[in-house]
DNA sequence: CATGAATGAGGTTTCATTCAT
DNA sequence: TATGAATGAAACCTCATTCAT
């Protein structure tokens, strides 16, 4: 899908970006986008059909690009342990946070049935992912390395550790900090690991 | 003469939380709020002072009382061991998540300073949230129930998962899915038990 | 006319000058003027058809006051020269305007046709103040103390000039300032004694 | 592509000089004037920033170009006798005020501060008109024409007798009649020849 | 008589979208 | 392709008026 100025098309995202990521979705003003990309607003509608399809554009190819460079990474280490290429996944994640700092920020749902072709290739995506996570996950089990019954929840769950700790977390926090907490929890949770048994056995009693 | 009635100010909450959930901010209509309330659209007007009051208003109560009830909850179970306590409060998050389906979906972060109070209240509430979780666990580290050196991180991570789950998760699951999946990363994480120290070694290493 | 409380009528007529004289007819909230008269706002209707009854009797009745006092003074004095009565009835006009310093601003006028019937009254009242001032100048050109073949033009022009100098006139005039003033144009105008003549001539040729 | 026109503008004033002229501020409906004018409502607002500002835009405008004019057409005639300057201005401003019936309608006076620049500039235009008759009056007076004490505040008084005269004043009345009411009382006041300095005696005893 | 909560018509204003240039 | 003036539907909100208490 090549527009007429791809260049200018990038323009328009990166600057609506700004503001998307800033306020409220009913709060940006396409005046406002056009006058800091400097174009005329007629423009905008050259590249988009409306201010919604310009915002989960914005959000599909900010996420697309993350997930397309992760499955490329991913590909040729199907033999690395797991954990490893799980903790790949988690920096990246947490690298395109801090690069983009309102990105998750944009990850709203909005449950709109948008007339557009663009929310569907957005959840697509979403989904894409979820289904390279879970899929390491599960050759993981296969190999013992790893113990998930529901390897496609955990996958969902990790964003949204990376959007909470982001969004709530404290202030300053570094990248480091930020993918060592969500893999540390991933991977080992916080029980002590004499207690690990006995607290899946109450688990499972508790919860019958 | 009428008094001003709490009991309305419920009521415009509560439908206006159905909208809310359902739309978008800016597709949500006062009018239609008031007309499901059958009230007029001045009374709106008497209990919040604008759309965006109610909005917060709407998602601050909704959240104070979960927090409130968990803390009367909590408050005298110091004894209990910290894992159980954690569940109580994953399960109590979860069902308010499934009590009010589109929950967290309101829990939007607008980083829009409001003229009003609210949001700052909001803050607020999500901080004791935060506080009370962090504490929960810092009891169980105390103990040798818990190991965790960022207690205050993993509380930010847990309503990050349930909010994932919720928005993101495959359809139909139910609570009890839900809240074992959180407590399960949460408690003991995915990596099989013998695979856990070393890999606590890789990552010192690796991050190093 | 008789009303239930006429204290009370006049404790709302007064706060209601206050709001009225400081602010246009549309910026005037009858909320305000409750409050400010620690009364409800129903209560305003009780004494009151509406809005603009209310503004109206309170321009009506600050001016009825003024025209009936000054009708009782002259009422005597028909044999006073007509230059002595028309400085009593500016010094009148000019005391009112100091009392309530912002009557004049109130004489605006509406063009609107109101349904009540406080309007006319008003009208009345005017005219019957013009007729005043018109018929002690009628009696001066009568006596031969003035000179005026349009006395009831004369008259309207004497409250025209009192609002302006009220209203854009300079900060701090006193009562003696503006009334000298006014006496002095209406008595002797500005041209130098000598001259008055062939001004006259002048004019009648010039606007022939 | 098309350029803000200021032909477009000024289709906007005289359209809503036509309502405002006609019926009071807050009974003016801006969709009114937008359909008069076969506009759309959002282009009045290309235009101005607010009714408020259309509002003070549309009297500024009318009364500028009055003094602007009167400005032009006295600059060359300094030698000219100082009461025929004051009749050009007098006949110039009820000129004004026949072609535009309502114009002093309009000159109401709104001690709102208004948060715009206009009301500024309306200030500071009165003042303008203020200080170019009272000139021509002190012109007058420095020749030996003209006799007044204080000529800031008989030029305030005239725009106040016109006011009131079209105002107040029975209907049908011609220019002519109202400018020849205006001038006669301006130059000469009413008290007969003879008795004028008398008067002037009276007062000063009486006043002392 | 007094109140003030409730009303809802209708106001001003915004802003996504269109389209003549 | 690019523009930004123009549009007008529809939003939020106000406030004079009503009426149950």
């Amino acid at each position: 899908m090549q527009r007429p100025d791809e260049h200018k098309r990038q323009l328009i995202i990166d600057t609506a970006g700004r503001f998307f990521a800033t306020q409220p979705f009913h709060k940006v003003r396409l005046d406002d986008i056009a006058a800091a990309a400097k174009l005329g607003k007629g423009t905008l509608y050259i590249y988009f059909d409306s201010k919604e399809d310009l915002y989960f554009s914005l959000i599909y190819e900010g996420f697309a690009k993350l997930v397309d460079e992760l499955r490329g990474q991913l590909a040729g280490e199907q033999s690395r342990p797991a954990v490893e290429c799980l903790e790949v996944i988690v920096r990246a994640l947490v690298a395109s946070a801090f690069q983009n700092p309102h990105f998750f920020e944009l990850m709203r749902t909005t449950n709109v049935v948008v007339p557009g072709q663009i929310e569907p290739a957005w959840q697509a995506k979403r989904q894409e992912f979820q289904q390279l996570v879970a899929d390491t996950i599960r050759r993981g089990v296969e190999r013992g390395e790893l113990v998930d019954p529901r390897p496609e929840l955990t996958a969902v769950c990790i964003p949204g550790m990376l959007r909470s700790l982001m969004l709530f977390g404290p202030q300053g926090m570094d990248e480091k900090t930020v993918s060592e907490q969500i893999v540390r929890v991933l991977t080992r949770g916080i029980v002590t690991e004499s207690a690990t048994v006995s607290v899946e056995r109450d688990m499972v009693e508790e919860t019958r």
